[in-house]
DNA sequence: AAGACCAGGCTGATTACATCA
DNA sequence: ACTGATGTAATCAGCCTGGTC
């Protein structure tokens, strides 16, 4: 037996990445994605390609070949509301929503499996997407910041542009790096002394966000 | 315009294997 | 250790739909 998700009504899904945490810095959007949502596409119109019990005895014994079973509207509109109260089954609950929509129980219990694998299958594409988007921002905002430390290493004479915090004095642009965390510049003189944790900080001037994504 | 053909997507079902009581 | 129930993952196969010729 599975163990059951602590809500059964929503599923989460972790996925670990190098420089993310966890995926709480998905945004709500992904974070929250509506799995319940129906799956475009699909039939319009109520139908039945039936397959009844003797189409199955016959093709499985060389018959005719059987036909596909399709879902009413009315069955998987029943189907879909039971799935969002429950993503799993318990026997009781199987066997009457089954009875519910004049199916057998397998069948109820093979939607639910196929429900539930696609579901997490369009989460885990959902959030691939984003994790795309979300290296290229960085890997922009990444290059956009080495150049900026180009530049300030380039500004070796001139009025300072970085003031330590303890002296007052210019700091030397090539002794500055980023801090991955706070997204800072910060002097390595101090990383080296101090620690990352009681790193003196300066804001550059020009402060990149990341786009919205 | 109508029909044949094809590719791709959706979805019900099956199979193999894992896990747990 | 064995068994049965139930889960996931992978896959198959029938059907639908939209595009092309």
């Amino acid at each position: 037996m599975a163990v059951l998700p602590s809500s059964p009504s929503s599923l989460e899904l972790t996925i670990s990445m190098p420089g993310f945490a966890s995926s709480q810095s998905l945004p709500p959007s992904v974070r929250n994605l509506d799995i319940n949502q129906v799956p475009s596409g699909g039939v319009e119109e109520d139908q039945w390609i039936t397959m009844n019990m003797e189409d199955e005895e016959e093709s499985s014994n060389g018959g005719p070949p059987r036909k596909k079973l399709r879902l009413t509207k009315e069955q998987s509109r029943l189907l879909e509301e039971s799935f969002r109260q429950n993503h799993t089954l318990n026997p009781k609950q199987k066997e009457n929503l089954a009875m519910q929509l004049m199916l057998k129980p397998r069948q109820v219990e093979v939607w639910f499996q196929n429900r539930r694998a696609r579901s997490k299958l369009k989460q885990t594409e959902m959030e691939c997407e984003f994790l795309k988007r979300r290296f290229g921002s960085l890997t922009e905002q990444n290059r956009r910041l080495q150049r900026e430390v180009e530049e300030l290493r380039a500004m070796k004479v001139g009025p300072p542009t970085v003031i330590s915090p303890n002296s007052c004095e210019p700091l030397p642009a090539s002794t500055l790096s980023m801090c991955p965390r706070c997204e800072r510049v910060t002097s390595n003189a101090a990383l080296i002394n101090k620690g990352p944790t009681k790193t003196a900080t300066t804001t550059l001037s020009t402060k990149v966000a990341v786009p919205p994504l």
